[in-house]
DNA sequence: GGTGGCTTGAAACTCGTTCTCAACCCCGGT
DNA sequence: ACCGGGGTTGAGAACGAGTTTCAAGCCACC
């Protein structure tokens, strides 16, 4: 899909949170309230460091616990989605009414773009059910150069197996 | 499982890794024959404390420092594959003549199960090329409860979303 | 067998994430 | 508006996987 960003209402997203703490007897603090709306109001796959960051900017001090706490919090909610992208860290996205989507990831500068696929998502229950899984859920993450990067010289990232102690690790 | 175990030929990693070694002047020494021959002869996927523990057991005493370089060394050669099954921590197997597989992991036991798909083989490169990318590689891992375990009271290790300081963590 | 250079091991270190615990504050009851 | 109690917070300690350091050791070629 070359999807046209689909603008996830924020603030909607921001009231279900609230109304999931009112619901779950969940005291509501100005943190969760912040670090929830840090992240409902990005389009981006945010890690820990970037919801510091954004709190930081906003001059709120929430400590990095807290954010961590708010982080699962959610998650278990249901209202974010968690992700690892493979770089020592998570990164957060807040799960839109969008179907469940999968990544595209640029090895050389870090891009992610989502798509979603039918044929994948009829293809992941089959294949479950083939090995007699209950299936949960799935992650299919693509890893490659998107076109911008493929300008550039793209050796860069390049893993180098010919010489184990040349690489740019 | 359902699959029969495919009986990778260990002796032939082996020769594998230590022509490897021999073409590229790496030394090849008693603690990397013994990192490669663990892995080399298990079906499992194994962690680093997996390997640690393997060695243990064989009385052959290596550092984990090595463990961890001998396997990236193997990682680079192409001889082993590495993943990431969000446990926290990485596992190793090693590369086999057969074409790349998917994992199915059981959330209840942590069994690992693997699959081929031809159609998803077309179907990733395909998407990549939808949105302009250079496909390098890819992951899909679908996790589920295996039908062992579904026998089993299966709540055990379910997030209780509604409970926030009620789950098993 | 000697020698040079890569490898090894133990421990220190990094860094993401989690835990601890005393102080704090949200919120329902009054 | 005030109180009180139980969940929350924050700083720092702790944790664990993985990496780095560096002196001592070993492989491989001569």
């Amino acid at each position: 899909m070359t999807s046209p960003p689909p603008k996830l209402d924020a603030g909607e997203l921001v009231e279900g949170f609230r109304s999931y703490m009112r619901d779950h007897n969940l005291p509501l603090t100005h943190q969760r309230e912040a670090i929830a709306s840090a992240l409902f109001h990005s389009e981006e796959h945010l890690s820990v460091e970037d919801i510091e960051a954004i709190l930081r900017d906003e001059n709120v001090h929430v400590g990095k616990a807290t954010v961590y706490r708010t982080l699962d919090l959610m998650v278990r909610a249901g209202l974010v989605d968690e992700h690892d992208f493979g770089e020592g860290f998570k990164r957060f996205e807040p799960r839109s009414a969008r179907s469940h989507h999968e990544h595209l990831i640029c090895l050389t500068c870090g891009k992610v773009v989502e798509f979603t696929s039918e044929r994948i998502e009829r293809m992941k229950a089959l294949i479950a059910d083939e090995h007699g899984f209950r299936h949960h859920h799935h992650r299919l993450d693509i890893y490659g150069v998107c076109s911008e990067c493929q300008g550039r010289a793209a050796v860069t990232l390049e893993q180098r197996p010919d010489v184990p102690g040349g690489g740019s690790r």
